[in-house]
RNA sequence: GGAGAGAUGGCAGAGUGGUCGAAUGCACUGGUCUUGAAAACCAGCGUACAGCAAUGUACCGGGGGUUCGAAUCCCUCUCUCUCCGCCA
């Protein structure tokens, strides 16, 4: 959510940049800045009221303490009145900082100067491509085909117990995945990240701090019976422990790590993007996120794409790194970097991590902000990214490392899995 | 699941109808003192909105009510704790 006073300062800007986002936030500014006029005029009026029935009151008491209540009849029958006028100022207030912030809700957050323009994911700018693409020969499987030669999951059972999109990791399929989840975290905590282990159900103020309620509401498992959300990423509860948070300037940055399972609706999903593990309604991921000062945000958003490129190198497979264009760009975010890896074995790349700076477009939904030089409370700017998520790199790895002599792990991850090879 | 207790500022903890945005202690910040530190002393120290400012208004878990006036009384919701039951 973007701040009232920071539309009002930058309106041409923001309906400039908002164009490279295909939003047209002039008509919205406009509307936010005529309520904001009227909020502040009702607020006044009735703030005199207030303060005059405020200082009524004290002269009643002061009547009543010497002796001469009786006095008090007509400053009581004012008082009453007053109460009648504040009453509907005060509904009308409230009715119009509702109208404010179902607005401020539409409007999507600023792009960075260097997003590019586009419609589409076609038109995201690939600005780094690592590694070789592999040359698997005609014998090459997708790693569903994979994974039942294998005996790595098991999505027939899945199905059995739960439904579509819910596999059963089985033998050295279950342990792979528990291999990258420990190499993920160690190599967090490694750059600093302090590892957590959050709920995976979250409460509905935490689903209102980081923005999943009340529009996507639909694509979040929900326990009614509790008034319970089973978190869509770990993005949900870390952020949310620094819901209504003051932070201590030197305690930037902030950096946290979590491995947790994502649950998702995906409601309206279909055909090749939800083969074997390319879309999950319950998958793994290892997410990193910072607290950061507003000045050193986009530095920082440079080692968190430089960190997560460092897995990928060491995991030993292909990827490229995109820019994402205003038109891909999520709703929330400044400026995303998305990492996709090569899959061989279905020749496609495969989304594993999205690493973006959200500035202070979470932190103002959220109240986290901290005290600047003067003493004032600013709004501080956060960030997250995958490191990584599961189901893709594991597809990615057993596509990309098959052989006839079966499936070659990487060294980096021997030490984990303590096999270097599944056959 | 049954019974009871509670929710006040960063923390601890007073406050049961008026001058309480809230005592006191701790923590924190600045100053005096000191070669330095500690101690002691002095001062400051919640959040939001409006205003150039003085200041005004709101907030004592959330919502509603009684009253001229509510942290304090009433209703309701949420959460926490204790005991019992169940249980990894």
């Amino acid at each position: 959510m973007l701040q009232v006073q920071f539309l009002r300062e930058n309106k041409q800007s923001v309906v400039q940049s908002l164009k490279v986002k295909n939003f047209d936030a002039s008509t919205i500014i406009d509307k936010v800045i005529e309520l904001d006029d009227n909020r502040k005029s009702t607020q006044s009026s009735s703030n005199d009221l207030l303060a005059r029935a405020n200082s009524i009151a004290k002269e009643i008491g002061v009547l009543f303490k010497t002796g001469k209540g009786e006095e008090a009849n007509s400053l009581k029958e004012e008082s009453s009145q007053i109460k009648e006028k504040t009453k509907v100022l005060q509904s009308n207030l409230s009715e119009i900082e509702s109208e404010i912030r179902d607005l401020l809700v539409q409007i999507p957050n600023v792009p960075h100067s260097s997003v590019p323009e586009g419609k589409s994911d076609e038109d995201n700018e690939t600005i780094k491509e690592v590694g070789t693409i592999p040359k698997l020969g005609k014998n090459k499987k997708p790693h569903w085909d994979l994974c039942s030669d294998y005996n790595l999951i098991d999505f027939e059972l899945g199905n059995k117990i739960t439904g579509a999109g819910f596999p059963v990791y089985t033998n050295k399929g279950a342990k792979l995945q528990r291999a990258l989840i420990s190499y993920f975290l160690d190599k967090n905590t490694g750059a600093g990240y302090t590892e957590f282990q959050p709920p995976h159900l979250v409460n509905e103020a935490s689903g209102f701090g980081t923005g999943q309620l009340p529009d996507k509401e639909g694509q979040m498992y929900q326990v009614t019976e509790d008034n319970l959300y089973l978190i869509p990423t770990a993005e949900v509860p870390i952020t949310n422990f620094f819901r209504d948070v003051i932070v201590k300037k030197e305690d930037f940055p902030i950096k946290c790590t979590a491995y947790t399972p994502c649950f998702r609706r995906e409601a309206g999903s279909y055909g090749k993007d939800v083969r074997g593990l390319n879309r999950l309604h319950q998958f793994d991921k290892v997410e990193i996120l910072q607290v950061q000062h507003p000045n050193k945000s986009y530095e920082t958003l440079d080692l968190m794409v430089d960190h997560v490129a460092s897995i990928l190198d060491e995991l030993e497979l292909p990827y490229r790194i995109l820019r994402l264009c205003g038109g891909d760009l999520s709703f929330t975010s400044a400026l995303t970097y998305d990492f996709e890896v090569y899959s061989g074995g279905q020749d496609r790349w495969l989304e594993v991590s999205s690493v973006s700076n959200f500035e202070s477009y979470q932190s103002n939904r959220l109240k986290l902000r901290y005290k600047d030089k003067t003493g004032k409370n600013k709004l501080c700017h956060t960030l997250n990214g995958s490191a990584l998520a599961l189901p893709r790199i594991f597809a990615a790895l057993i596509e990309n490392n098959q052989t006839t002599s079966g499936i070659n792990i990487p060294k980096v991850l021997q030490e984990y899995t303590r096999f270097d090879i599944i056959e």
